[in-house]
Parts: C-alpha cells; structure tokens; sequence
DNA sequence: CTTATGACTTTCA
DNA sequence: CTGAAAGCCATAA
C-alpha cells in the first residue's frame, strides 16, 4: 500500500525536520506521486494522527497546503514553531535549513 | 473499466 | 510574488 508506505516514511521525520511531498513520494519510488501524498495524510485515521508527524509534511514552496477543517493549517504552523521551525515573513520555512534529508537506511528499505 | 477527488508540482504570464 | 493551467498518481465508488 502506497499510503501505509508514507505513514511508515512520516513517521521517521525527526522532529525539528520537514519535508516536501515529492520528497516523500520520490523516496517512495514515484517522484510524481505527490499528490497521493496528499491523499494519504487527508485520508489519515485519527488514530494514527497522532504518532504520525503529518505537520511535519509541507509542500514544495515550504508552505502549508491544508484545508482540512479537521487540521487546521494555524494549528499545524504552531506544532512546527513548537519544534523550533521558523516562519519567514511569507509564512513559508527555509527547506534550504529545515528539510529533511532521509539517512541512507531509508531509501534503500524502499529501492 | 471509467470517473472523480485531493494537505501536489512545475511552468508560464 | 501571485495566480492559473496542465500533468500525474493512488484510492474510492
């Protein structure tokens, strides 16, 4: 399953870290799966919501996509800030500083 | 199998 | 920098 492959890849986003959805598709095998990316951390159970670090996953301009009532983007910028992520004037984090760069462990589990 | 949807990405104006 | 349009993928009905 593709998104049980993302929940398992979220999940190991150390925190004070970000990443893009292309990242995590691309890790995935498909660079263009980004948005089943988006799909999957929609379609997320509130069950696992809360050991996966969906706040963790933004897109690629560093900005936060969600229109999820449920998840409201305030509430996933505040989880960020609470990890020590700053938000630029434009609302958007520096990927140059924050993105995550996934340890070699990774993405040979899924090559 | 076909159609529709979404927390995306890239390109162009 | 913002906004619009087209491209692409997995899942659901």
């Amino acid at each position: 399953m593709f998104y049980r492959q993302v929940y398992q890849l979220v999940q190991q986003i150390p925190p004070g870290q970000v990443a893009t959805y292309g990242q995590i598709a691309a890790l995935l095998g498909n660079p263009r799966a980004a948005r089943a990316v988006g799909w999957a951390l929609h379609r997320l159970p509130d069950g696992k919501s809360d050991r996966v670090p969906w706040h963790r996953v933004i897109n690629a301009q560093g900005r936060i996509s969600t229109s999820c009532r449920e998840h409201p983007a305030c509430e996933q910028r505040r989880r960020l800030e609470a990890e020590g992520v700053r938000f630029d004037a434009m609302d958007r984090i520096s990927l140059g500083e924050y993105r995550w760069e996934p340890p070699p462990a990774i993405w040979r589990k899924y090559l």
